[in-house]
DNA sequence: TCCACTTGATTGACTGGTCAGTCAGTCGTG
DNA sequence: CACGACTGACTGACCAGTCAATCAAGTGGA
């Protein structure tokens, strides 16, 4: 048996899926696309993939059990008051974005915000971050951090709502996206969501 | 020449465009199931539309044109303060959703959230929303009713963010979507955004 | 009144192109 | 010689868009 191939085919094949989702979109994107751009003839595909689907289901999974679990990690946290777990949720999301952008926009546009084709499939996992970050709300309200007459639902989808048309607006250029805007946009969300548009 | 036919069969193929769009999403339907579902001939939809494409483009913006002049609407007016304009703007698209559901949600979900393939058509008259919204907010800044420190264009992803995930988690059943959801929503939106999530 | 003709609405069978997925076979290595 | 990695030509299904034909309603000439 071979030990490790000298170059992960597999590997390869789902990071030239990133870029060929991210330039053209999952519906106009051909198998073969991917496979060229893979460097690899398109029946390799099919061997450690069964469907083209599939490549985008591992490319969704993959990252989105990441995201979890960071908010699952801050949600834990005793040292953090709630208004630092959503820093540190909205951070891990924002620094995703930093790190990888066509990875982010592929699971954004193709997943999360599609939630009639792919995101259907995915509503499940989609539904726990939501559920994670309400209960960091419910956590504050219970604790006097937050005002309690606010659904903690309600916040939830309001607060990842706000981040992920942020991070839209920079995948389709309509707000400028240069590193300090990041570093910007990560106390901006949190401190608008806590403290509100109005003068304190 | 005919006066209007007694029916409106382009309007009857709009109307069932939106049903079917609504339930399989417009990738997955044929342009067979628009003419089955208006009861028409296969062809006549190509009668009154170049394209499946075409009847998208016109059910998206029929609708968003009445988003733009409800926004600029509220803009305009001198006797509201900033933040009933955005609450003006929040009603106005919790309404709509709340008039025609299936519409709303084949705009969000296939126009709108899909920026990659239709909303880049309609990307022109998507940020005009956006502009429209930042000016309500920095016209708030100038009058002092609003923070100076968050900028406009952010604040008005931010906004128009936030209501269309909760829009979203209505169209998927993610969050209880009855008529008091709809009206509380609306104020809900808006305080929260204005006087931020910790208590004042 | 009747018919010939025009014009737009309407029909649905058909075609041409596109791909996802298959598969029979080659290659490289133990 | 076994077995997984790898190749790429091929096929079967699917469907957007076309088009030739039919229908229905007006128009005007005799």
């Amino acid at each position: 048996m071979a030990k490790a191939p000298p170059i992960d085919k597999r590997r390869q094949i789902l990071d030239a899926a990133i870029r060929v989702f991210a330039r053209q979109g999952f519906h106009s994107t051909r198998v073969a696309d991917i496979a060229d751009e893979a460097g690899v003839a398109y029946g390799l595909v099919y061997h450690y993939f069964k469907s083209k689907e599939e490549v985008l289901n591992e490319l969704f999974s993959e990252r989105w059990a990441l995201l979890l679990a960071a908010i699952d990690e801050a949600d834990g946290s005793t040292e953090l008051t709630p208004r630092e777990k959503l820093e540190a949720v909205a951070s891990f999301i924002v620094d995703s974005y930093r790190h990888d952008p066509e990875l982010m926009k592929v699971i954004i546009v193709e997943v999360t915000r599609a939630a009639n084709s792919f995101g259907r499939t995915h509503l499940t996992e989609i539904r726990k971050a939501y559920e994670s970050i309400a209960r960091i709300v419910a956590d504050g309200q219970a604790a006097g951090d937050f005002r309690g007459d606010v659904d903690p639902t309600f916040a939830s989808m309001y607060f990842y709502g706000a981040i992920e048309q942020l991070l839209s607006g920079w995948i389709f250029d309509l707000v400028p996206a240069s590193a300090s805007d990041f570093e910007q946009a990560k106390t901006l969300v949190v401190e608008t969501i806590c403290d509100g548009l109005e003068p304190r």
